[in-house]
DNA sequence: TAGGCCATCTGGTCCT
DNA sequence: AGGACCAGATGGCCTA
């Protein structure tokens, strides 16, 4: 719609409801040719007259409705209906805005390199999957390590099984999602090779693990 | 030009 | 009744 000059790049993370994003026609929100009384609903064309009362409602009916409520013109209720619509495209509108909000703080969070591409939608909530699976790797490693120095360290075929270690661990980090293909820890990591990438088959020691394993 | 990504609109459903 | 959430549809922008 609002043709955005540089499209997502520009997506602005202001104040939770602030409302002064890129107008988009609060007017044509309601344009009635772009929303054609929906032929599959049922109730389609009795609710798109409801205000009159589908055409040639029965008598009791009417009686009914005028008792419960002031009879309004089917002016009135058309009007009433654009501007609940038009309420709730705002609504949806500002959701949407939040989520693109926490979107970006999250991206915010993410070790990135300056001159990345922004990571997209998806990119950043599976980069965001992997790296907080391997934040607890690291964690546990170092748990490991600090409380049975006696014993040799993990192998590492250990540490993707989840049966390991702190229960029920392993089986949220490796949720049914991220074993369903690019979720999975080093999969999407190595989509973006250029970005980030490295980590894929590397073994996540404490010594050897750092920062760039996944970048 | 096709495909990916995105913002927005919209109607349905559920909840308060 | 109204709000939140969701998913489908649509159209614009960008890039390979």
């Amino acid at each position: 719609m609002t043709p955005h000059p540089s499209g997502a790049s520009t997506v602005q993370v202001t104040g939770e409801t602030e409302r002064s994003f890129p107008r988009v026609s609060d007017d044509e929100v309601t344009c009635p040719t772009s929303a054609p009384p929906s032929p599959t609903r049922t109730r389609g064309n009795c609710a798109e007259a409801e205000g009159g009362g589908c055409g040639g409602a029965p008598r009791k009916l009417r009686a009914r409705r005028a008792g419960r409520s002031r009879p309004k013109s089917e002016l009135a209720l058309s009007k009433q209906r654009r501007s609940r619509r038009k309420k709730a495209n705002d609504r949806e509108r500002n959701r949407m805005h939040n989520l693109n909000s926490a979107l970006d703080a999250l991206r915010g969070v993410l070790p990135t390199f300056p001159d990345d591409a922004k990571l997209t939608k998806i990119e950043t909530l599976r980069f965001a999957h992997n790296y907080i699976w391997a934040l607890t790797q690291t964690l546990r490693i170092a748990d490991h390590s600090f409380y049975a120095l006696e014993s040799p360290a993990p192998h590492c075929g250990e540490l993707g099984s989840p049966e390991g270690g702190s229960p029920g661990d392993w089986g949220s980090l490796y949720s049914p999602v991220s074993q369903a293909g690019s979720l999975s820890p080093t999969a999407s990591l190595e989509e973006r090779p250029g970005v980030r990438g490295a980590t894929s088959s590397a073994c996540l020691r404490p010594s050897t693990l750092a920062f760039s394993d996944f970048l």
